[in-house]
RNA sequence: GUGUCCGUAGCUCAGCUGGAUAGAGCAACGGCCUUCUAAGCCGUGGGUCGGGGGUUCGAAUCCCUUCGGGCACACCA
């Protein structure tokens, strides 16, 4: 449905050629000046130099076709030419009431559906999620519900991170360790043991030590790498072992991701590429793509309007390993023969948007992804330590995602200890966690993506001030209030019909809600979770204003009661709609 | 070196498709609970928007330049 600015933009629009200035931008916006008007109009003083008039005179004309609008309660020219405006209480609850009756609350979904694959996650089967992994997935995560919120047909896939170097690091360390194990018997013929060679913990520990060995021992860097060939190359073996690790780490990162509450519609990897590869490179070799340079296949992708550099695309090593480049662009053509998407997402870290460049460009060369498909990289930035340095545990390794959930866990729960609203002991573990998914994913989303951030636990997890437990704080209130009211015989079956506001503080809460759709679309637009954040806090502010000088369920005026109800049910919807997307909830009392 | 992103209050961040007096939160200080959760609200102080130049009636926002920082730059992912 049509924005509110853009309605009255529509109505300022016909004032203006009403008045002779059709010509004269009317874009209406949001005052920057609460005290003085609520929308303002700077049209006239863009149109002073078309119409060589002074813009007060323009501001003045149309301020007189506008004068009789019921629409508004007031409008005035002020100098040197801003036009003034003041929505009338019945035109703003008419808004609220309409987007009420909207199951998406006025947002403008689209029409014909996007299919969307989105790439988020990315785990390495090799070792544990850690901090690392948290933007991703809870970036990831966020951009799938509002994509799925606006109708798209979203497929999320994990992309597991399964064919690399990695594999071949784990398995020549296995080697070392256990040579006597039959995997290693190139004349063994029989079936592979069922059960792994090792366990989740062990694995866990000799991804880290096989990765510190290849920087010192360059012999067994090149035995790892030829490992990872031979890998790729399917030997039974190898492929035994393949299986075995991802058998162990798969459920273990289901696991952490439903901590998390993110989730994956289809759990691929790199290794899901291979049927692609050799295709694809004799194609590309057919086309005169790909060719050797340094004993490597490569395929240039540089453009002439390049302001810098832009290395070629590695297609093969020189040892005939497949690389990042070659397994994410097979994976495309796997995405465009298994969904024929209109566009991919992916959300990497930005240290990745060269490598995203040079694939995009080579998908685009070889005819791998056509241009009505979009291809689009969210590059997120660093979650850094209080020193402004990335984050790392007090001994300065990386930390466990695990961890990092547990902290931020006991810090909650601590806190509620002082809270006596949080009922039996089941139900306040129930309440912490979903307060520290919370802290952490507000915590994170409120930051723009793209940029760096400052990981503080106190901060994150505080009560006070722009955090997630906050926002949860003020639906809890309302819903405390509605249940009340509920209890008290009051009736709730038709709560859709939004009045005139009676004080300045319900002013400002509808105002505040007339720019949810706004805002959403705004975040759908740009990808741009913090928007979100924004909109989900400036409610939760207007509302708490409002609720502090408003007695709703001791007031005696049956008419002003019930506008407050069902003013605070849209809020109370609005602010679970927007934390949903988020990819949190709010619990019943905290 | 080349490219790119960033520099806004003591700290953490919004605002950036140009508009009136640059906003939040934290921290500091002062008020507000016999009344729907005070995990709250209201108020005060705090800024040459890194520096300089330009475009414009108007610049944190656009352009140029300079300083400072992050990151990336072919056989890792």
């Amino acid at each position: 449905m049509k924005l509110l600015v853009d309605k009255i933009t529509e109505i300022v629009g016909e004032a203006f050629n009403e008045a002779g200035y059709g010509e004269a931008s009317c874009r209406v916006t949001h005052s920057n000046r609460p005290d003085l008007c609520e929308f303002q109009c700077n049209g006239a003083m863009a149109g002073a130099k078309l119409y060589k008039k002074a813009p007060i005179m323009i501001a003045n004309d149309v301020v007189a076709k506008l004068s009789d609008r019921a629409e508004f309660s007031e409008v005035s020219a002020v100098n040197p030419g801003f036009i003034n405006i003041r929505l009338s209480g019945e035109f703003l609850a008419l808004y609220l009431t309409q987007m009420r009756a909207d199951k998406v609350f006025g947002c403008n979904r689209e029409e014909v559906p996007v299919k969307l694959v989105m790439d988020y996650g990315g785990p390495n089967v090799a070792k544990p999620l850690h901090v690392g992994h948290l933007r991703s997935a809870v970036i990831g995560e966020c951009l799938k519900r509002l994509n799925r919120f606006y109708g798209n047909d979203v497929t999320a896939d994990v992309h597991l991170g399964d064919w690399g170097l990695q594999m071949g690091l784990i398995i020549e360390e296995l080697k070392n360790r256990k040579p006597d194990l039959v995997y290693f018997d190139d004349n063994f013929t029989g079936e592979y043991p069922a059960e792994a060679p090792f366990t989740l913990n062990e694995l866990e520990e000799i991804y880290p030590a096989a990765s510190a060995k290849s920087k010192v021992d360059e012999e067994f860097a090149k035995r790892a790498h030829d490992a990872t060939v031979y890998m790729q190359q399917g030997k039974p073996g190898y492929t035994a072992i393949w299986k075995h690790i991802l058998a162990l780490s798969i459920p273990d990162l289901k696991r952490n991701y439903m901590n998390l509450d993110v989730s994956f519609d289809v759990w691929k990897g790199e290794s899901d590429a291979k049927p692609y590869i050799e295709p694809m490179i004799e194609d590309m070799k057919a086309k005169g793509l790909a060719y050797e340079s340094q004993g490597a296949l490569i395929m240039d992708v540089k453009e002439d309007t390049d302001t810098k550099e832009i290395p070629p695309c590695l297609l093969q090593k020189s040892d005939g390993a497949a690389l990042y480049h070659t397994t994410d662009l097979a994976t495309l053509i796997q995405r465009m023969k298994d969904y024929k998407p209109d566009r991919v997402l992916y959300v990497v870290d930005k240290r990745q948007e060269m490598h995203f460049t040079q694939v995009f460009r080579a998908a685009r060369k070889a005819g791998i992804v056509p241009e009505s498909t979009r291809l689009s990289f969210i590059g997120f930035g660093t979650m850094n330590g209080k020193d402004g340095k990335p984050f790392k545990t007090r001994e300065g390794g990386v930390m466990r995602l695990e961890t990092l959930i547990s902290d931020i866990n006991s810090s909650v729960y601590e806190k509620s200890l002082e809270s006596n609203h949080m009922g039996d002991e089941d139900n306040r573990e129930d309440t912490c966690k979903k307060i520290s998914l919370a802290a952490l994913k507000y915590g994170d989303l409120s930051n723009q993506a793209s940029k760096d951030y400052v990981f503080d636990l106190d901060r994150f997890a505080s009560f006070d001030g722009n955090t997630g437990p906050y926002i949860l704080y003020n639906i809890v209130r309302i819903k405390t209030i509605l249940s009340k009211y509920v209890q008290g015989g009051g009736d709730m079956s038709d709560v859709n019909t939004i009045f005139a506001p009676y004080t300045d503080a319900q002013r400002s809460l509808m105002l505040c809600l007339t720019t949810f759709n706004e805002v959403m679309d705004q975040a759908y637009a740009e990808d741009a979770p913090h928007r979100i954040c924004g909109l989900v806090y400036d409610l939760a502010n207007a509302f708490n204003a409002f609720y502090n000088e408003t007695k709703i369920l001791a007031e005696e005026d049956e008419g002003k009661k019930t506008s407050y109800i069902n003013l605070i049910v849209m809020v109370k919807d609005c602010l679970e709609k927007a934390i949903n997307i988020l990819g949190f909830d709010a619990p019943e009392r905290m």
